[in-house]
DNA sequence: GCTTGAACCTGTAGTCGCTACAGGTTCCAT
DNA sequence: ATGGAACCTGTAGCGACTACAGGTTCAAGC
């Protein structure tokens, strides 16, 4: 049963220690035992924990969400279809995210071709940012 | 000349009385006058730059970016390429954010999809989400 | 002129997910 | 025994608002 420090695990999970630190806080990693000094002591539980929780926010998923996943996760019985439910949902938000961006970057690459024309006295950017809606 | 009160200001430019104040607060917006009792007073020029941060927000603009758009507006003189460049390279982040969403929503529906065909024992999404990066 | 109550005022704290200190302690290799 | 890297706690800051609390002013109706 090898341990390890939270530099160490911050370095195989690939995140940080204050992030560690941060997620224990919020409850999301559970407290770990301590050196007689006060240092936190992981294993291979706490590596993988790290990983998922990594992996989850990577995909985009909010704290509280994960926090429901990893319930889900460690329920065990067939939560699977809650967790498909919860990630189509996610997935809902991202997708209206990518719209949202994909407006917002037609505008701009449409107005700055505009200026790259030259057609106009004035910027056509920021005329486009003075117009309605 | 016509003159209106934050409320109006905010329903005329589509936002929120609260964010106006922000705004100011920041000094995003200039501080307008004062009835006696302390009320904001607001005028046709105040509808224009609220009108410019909305649209400017809504196209992703950070507030610092807003800011130097401002000020390039106020020179009126050949800023037009200064603002072109700002343009691209927020167009850049846009994509870019755009492109990582597209992979959380790739990764989020091929699993999701996994699950659906229900060939596995465990949840295939937990299963990705305990996997390497 | 008086009374309501909606809209306004200031100031502060909360949101999300970290990140970055400051000021101190512990660990471990030499 | 010593030095310095890594750890500890606690707090403040980021961006762009949002949401109070507790008070004041405005304007419409009587």
């Amino acid at each position: 049963m090898q341990a390890f420090s939270i530099g160490e695990l911050a370095a195989k999970s690939g995140s940080k220690v204050e992030t560690i630190r941060y997620y224990e806080r919020i409850g999301l990693m559970a407290e770990p035992p301590r050196t007689a000094g006060g240092h936190r002591v992981y294993g291979p539980k706490h590596n993988k924990r790290m990983r998922f929780i990594r992996r989850s926010r990577e995909l985009g998923f909010p704290i509280e969400e994960i926090r429901a996943l990893i319930d889900m996760e460690e329920r065990e019985d067939g939560a699977c279809e809650e967790v498909r439910l919860l990630a189509l949902e996610h997935l809902g938000r991202v997708r209206s995210r990518i719209q949202d961006l994909t407006a917002m970057a037609q505008v701009l690459c449409e107005t700055a071709d505009h200026c790259a024309e030259g057609g106009s006295t004035r910027c056509p950017i920021l005329d486009a940012l003075s117009v309605e809606s």
